[in-house]
DNA sequence: GTGAAAGCGCTAACAA
DNA sequence: TTGTTAGCGCTTTCAC
């Protein structure tokens, strides 16, 4: 590999000088300026980021953990994330958290050893107290998916309970009574909260709130394809079905043809995600958007700021849109 | 930061023991090993990834090359990857190359100015020269969708034109003349040998190839649509279509129906890539399964070898597994 | 068994 | 305007 020194010396000049031509730092006679560009071009010089990394005390990298790769929710929220990023002149190191606590933990340590500037932890699985300590680990961690309310700066949230509680009141309006939910997982936040507010729609108009309308689920195709089935032989009464994602609602949206059920005539289904495939399916599918792109950018640029040591404000909690499509029927 | 220093001077050692001791490298007393470890404890300290790299001279990262974010494609790959780089004791650096020759290019860059031990190209859209420069300057590249005939063991790819022209085949040999073609993007190779494997097909059956059964398109769900509905404009005779992946069939699906063709008694379709939503879709999408899991760990696995300076041999290209499923009818 | 010292490739005072 | 020098945090000879 080409150093600093082979281009000095090709150059005839010192390692400092180079340092400066390319950094454009310090005054530089021109025509040392040019001697040292011929010499970078001739060699074909690349400055080593490692070493320069370690010498600036400053690696310009941008870290982000995000719980998986699959999916087009991670791709969507990576490419926007990407985008901005490089436009703000850093490089960006992406890791997965394995869908658990501890991988998720782990992702964040490396990017820490790595020196990162800033770090965006989207996480699904972290308890709070483990995700304080992090967050006093590193002053430029910001936290995606998790109210800490001892930290609030440091975070960007969904109303996920909220976003759920409109889709279920929406159903209800629409004259559904018997709305059965199929959820994400259960033991993540996201999953309890999207629950809670079907929970919460439903007590609001008192409509009595049913074991045998819900079917435990795992955010996969496969896994809502399962749980309509079981909700269907449990009690296929329901008029209006609530996935708590797009993808088990396409599952579902399967289970319930191969049952001799139509959507929407039979049963109206709601998504949640906004998957870019939703607005495409037969019928095109009803769901809640999450504005990602705006909460991974505003993450983004609060941790960038931090990294600079500015003081930051909390951020205000994002909401989402339900975008009403085909799926759903009007009962009334 | 707590450096090795620190921990040196709490354990009461040099540093060079500290190293020692933390690396498993040369004889140290029992004692001061627990003293050393003690220490880190006490003061939480974590090595420097970046020194570590500068004095080992080897970053123990793997860094990869995608065309983009999007799209449950390479969310498979990535995922696989992250799982066996990490099985491999190593770091995985991803990067995207932003659907254009010029990022594929750069993102590789940045990851040979990383030092990455080794480097995965995905590309879609580099020219054959340039890709070959770039073999030549790292040692441990490999590059997958693209044959170099230069540099065959660096390569990893797919029999695309094959696959594409089994498709068109077994539509004719189930009784389909007039099939209709979406095309990936036709400036990358990937579209043209999918559209190259269609021609095929139709030459080995003495079909006539015609322009009016033709939509160029651009991979996207929305391109798929459209393009759809172009050929249904030019001509809507067609009683099958192959849309050169599931995502533009997914589009196509919807336009089919919109224009009251049923799928699949009016027309049968297939796709490319076998998402995972595929097996879902009302009908259930034909389409070619990619063995990018395979792929993908060969040229982890090959790139690994290169890294450590062994000799290594071409890898067999791979093929596609036809997936046939609701979505095409035999008209026979 | 352990420490001192040099070096990885770069930057940044400080002199000259 | 430029060179010398001392680090950044770690590893690794080479003595002791």
């Amino acid at each position: 590999m080409i150093t600093m020194l082979d281009v000095s010396r090709q150059a005839g000049v010192s390692k400092a000088t180079v340092s400066r031509v390319l950094n454009n730092t310090g005054q530089v006679k021109e025509s040392t300026r040019v001697a040292v560009f011929k010499a970078v071009e001739e060699l074909g010089y690349r400055p080593n980021l490692l070493a320069q990394a370690l010498a600036n005390q400053t690696s310009n990298t941008i870290g982000l953990v995000i719980s998986n790769f699959d999916g087009p929710y991670f791709g969507r929220l990576l490419r926007q994330a990407a985008q901005l990023i490089e436009a703000s002149g850093k490089h960006m190191i992406v890791t997965d958290g394995h869908d658990t606590p501890e991988g998720e933990l782990e992702a964040v340590r490396l990017l820490i050893d790595r020196r990162c500037d800033a770090i965006i932890l989207y996480t699904r699985f972290m308890e709070e107290p483990a995700l304080m300590q992090l967050i006093s680990q590193h002053p430029a961690l910001m936290v995606i998916n998790r109210d800490l309310p001892q930290a609030r700066e440091r975070c960007v949230v969904f109303e996920q309970q909220q976003a759920a509680s409109e889709v279920v009141n929406y159903l209800i309006a629409h004259g559904h009574q018997d709305i059965a939910c199929i959820t994400a997982p259960i033991n993540t936040p996201t999953g309890q909260s999207r629950l809670a507010g079907y929970r919460e729609a439903l007590e609001q108009n008192n409509i009595a709130y049913r074991d045998d309308f819900i079917a435990f689920s795992d955010s996969s195709i496969a896994g809502g394809y399962h749980a309509c089935r079981e909700l269907i032989e449990k009690n296929p009464s329901f008029t209006a079905l609530f996935a708590c994602n797009d993808d088990m609602a396409i599952g579902a949206l399967r289970a319930l043809h191969q049952a001799g059920k139509r959507v929407p005539d039979d049963v109206s289904l709601f998504g949640f995600d906004d998957e870019p495939s939703a607005e495409y399916l037969q019928p095109s599918l009803s769901t809640v958007y999450l504005p990602i792109d705006k909460m991974i950018s505003t993450a983004i640029e609060q941790a960038l700021r931090l990294s600079n040591g500015e003081i930051v404000e909390p951020v205000e909690p994002f909401v989402g849109e339900l975008k009403v499509r085909e799926s759903v029927i009007n009962r009334k």
